[in-house]
RNA sequence: GCUUCUGUAGCUUAAUUGGAUAAAGCACCAGAUUGCGGAUCUGAAGAGUAUAGGUUCGAAUCCUAUCAGAAGCACCA
């Protein structure tokens, strides 16, 4: 990336003149006015040093170290701009690739529960967190992914009595996700006037965490079911997960953690259960419960040492809704406690706000007020269907890129901390800032480009909308690697790319211009748009169309 | 009650984590078309970032208080 590469020589040079080691901030100028890149280094360290500093005199040395950049001094700002020639040699060439970086990185998302149909509040974790493990990948970390399944507790010891009680298999197996589901809620409904059925179900979940056989098989039988339509939705989603240890992996583990916690006295035994004191006027955190079996917290526990000890994995990002932010934090804490993992492990959170419905209203399965992601992604197909029938295209996979994609740019586009207030028409908006705007600026590059021979050779960047166009596509990868934990800025980006072509193609000729060398110079732009363009949406999971 | 988070044009959101004149889209208004795909392009108007203080060369971002909203508070995940 240009802008490590220009830090580490600033750096290094501090270093060399004053003996002072000080981190170096390049960011991408907002504003042309600014140059390509700048630091405002010089007011750091003049507040720092005082005296020490010659900021002129340290200018001219940056300078001249940076030779190979137009450098100038504005209001002790030093911007730093990529000359003209480096932008037009650039533009012959491939876009460079990243080098494999010896990190390893584990990315956690979607995480649905098993039985529980999977709504539209899935889906920010699912994309968000697809894209983080598709950025990571691209940036050559050693990346892999795991979707942490809600596959063990006492549901299960729940679903069992009900299916037990209530259920019929045949039915069940033909529409697994809703029967299990309604199944579910009666039970809960149960429950009130039958304090019996909790007792009972509570003992089904001890027995299956002791192994036995006949309720063993009761439980396969609905993670088997449910993941079937999960990995549905999965593949409709184009989404695919290198490992799929759920919380019935780890329930054994978490158990000879909790043991050694006590024995290493890091834990202690209240009411019956197991509790891990973390920080001061907090509660402690339980991670065996009274009756003896494991819980949430400890199967956690045991992922994290899994991760860390096992794995060997130098950084794990966990992507997952707010609602469970202060959980997840102490439970980091408590692991920390407990010697599963230590600073030289990062643990990164990336929590994620609600979708809500209109007027603020949270969603939830009880009160049944849940937009199923299925019906979502039906609406959202028939619109694009009717928009393009208009076109004469009926291309079943067009439309579900299309469709696909605006659901994934739609919660894409905005910082992962932020709520969703869920509206139709916002949702399924295909004007201004979507990615129907990238993909058809993306159609309009391959369509020109048609048949079209492109000499390498001959490249000048005549007017200032070329060049900005050519400066943008030149940061394509300092700006995939600012978005590696935010990808809405990946997303702004391709935005202003898709802005800059389409500028240059309404306001100029391309394939018509008789200058030879200024038409070559468009073919360029337009062939780098395109494969940036095709590069950056597939990092957000998001495919491009051939026509549309 | 305690803890955490949020508050930015009419609406939906940005702002590279403390940097330069707060940036877009929608909506509204005015324009561009015998075009390489108009699902396009140009322009205008619109906020000084909930409020009041403070720290700093420099604050939407940090600190304090207040107001408003949301979430989490032990054997669910």
């Amino acid at each position: 990336m240009e802008k490590d590469s220009i830090s580490k020589k600033i750096e290094l040079l501090i270093l060399k003149e004053y003996g002072i080691k000080e981190d170096v901030e390049i960011s991408i100028s907002k504003d042309t006015k600014h140059g390509d890149y700048s630091t405002s280094i010089l007011l750091k360290l003049d507040s720092k040093y005082k005296d020490k500093i010659d900021k002129i005199y340290l200018f001219e040395k940056i300078k001249y170290e940076l030779s190979e950049y137009e450098v100038e001094n504005l209001n002790s700002f030093i911007n730093i701009s990529i000359k003209k020639d480096t932008l037009e040699n650039i533009l012959k060439k491939d876009i460079p690739k990243f080098k494999k970086i010896n990190k390893k990185v584990l990315v956690e998302y979607s995480s649905p529960n098993i039985a529980k149909s999977f709504s539209i509040g899935h889906l920010t974790t699912t994309i968000i967190g697809d894209s983080i493990y598709r950025i990571y990948k691209y940036l050559g970390y050693d990346t892999t992914n795991d979707n942490h399944i809600g596959d063990w507790g006492v549901q299960f010891g729940k679903l069992i009595y009900a299916i037990k009680e209530w259920g019929n298999e045949t039915q069940i197996e033909k529409n697994p996700i809703n029967e299990l589901n309604k199944l579910y809620v009666k039970f809960h409904k149960e429950e009130e006037n039958n304090p019996e059925s909790v007792i009972k179900a509570k003992e089904y979940y001890k027995k299956l965490s002791d192994g036995d056989k006949e309720i063993t098989a009761y439980w396969k039988k609905i993670v088997d079911w449910s993941m079937q339509e999960f990995n549905k939705t999965y593949s409709l989603l184009d989404i695919s997960f290198e490992n799929t240890y759920g919380e019935s992996f780890y329930y054994k583990k978490a158990q000879e953690i909790v043991d050694k916690a006590l024995i290493d006295k890091k834990a202690k035994i209240e009411d019956g259960a197991v509790v891990v004191y973390t920080k001061e006027n907090q509660k402690p955190l339980i991670v065996r419960k009274s009756d003896g079996t494991s819980l949430y917290s400890s199967h956690d526990l045991a992922t994290i040492d899994y991760r860390v000890n096992m794995l060997k994995m130098d950084t794990i990002i966990y992507e997952i809704g707010v609602e469970q932010k202060q959980y997840i934090e102490q439970m980091f804490e408590a692991a920390k406690i407990l010697g599963i993992y230590s600073d030289k492990t990062k643990l990164i959170l990336i929590s994620h706000g609600f979708i809500k419905l209109p007027g603020g209203e949270k969603m939830s399965t009880r009160k049944g007020n849940t937009i199923k992601l299925n019906t979502l992604i039906k609406e959202s197909k028939e619109k694009t269907m009717s928009l393009l029938k208009e076109r004469n295209i009926t291309n079943n996979e067009i439309i579900d890129r299309i469709a696909i994609g605006a659901i994934k740019f739609n919660i894409l586009k905005r910082h992962y901390s932020s709520d969703i207030i869920f509206e139709w028409d916002k949702i399924l908006n295909f004007e201004g800032d979507t990615s129907i705007y990238i993909q058809y600026t993306f159609v309009r590059c391959l369509s020109l480009l048609k048949g079209v021979d492109i000499e390498n050779d001959t490249i000048k960047l005549e007017n200032q909308d070329e060049q900005n166009l050519a400066r943008e596509l030149y940061k394509f990868n300092d700006y995939i690697d600012l978005s590696k934990l935010s990808p809405n800025i990946l997303v702004e980006y391709l935005l202003n790319i898709s802005k800059l072509y389409n500028l240059i193609y309404s306001k100029y000729n391309i394939l018509k211009e008789p200058n030879s060398i200024i038409r070559n110079t468009r073919l360029n732009l337009t062939k780098k748009t395109m494969y940036t363009i095709e590069i950056g949406l597939d990092l957000l999971g998001i495919k491009t169309v051939k026509r549309m």
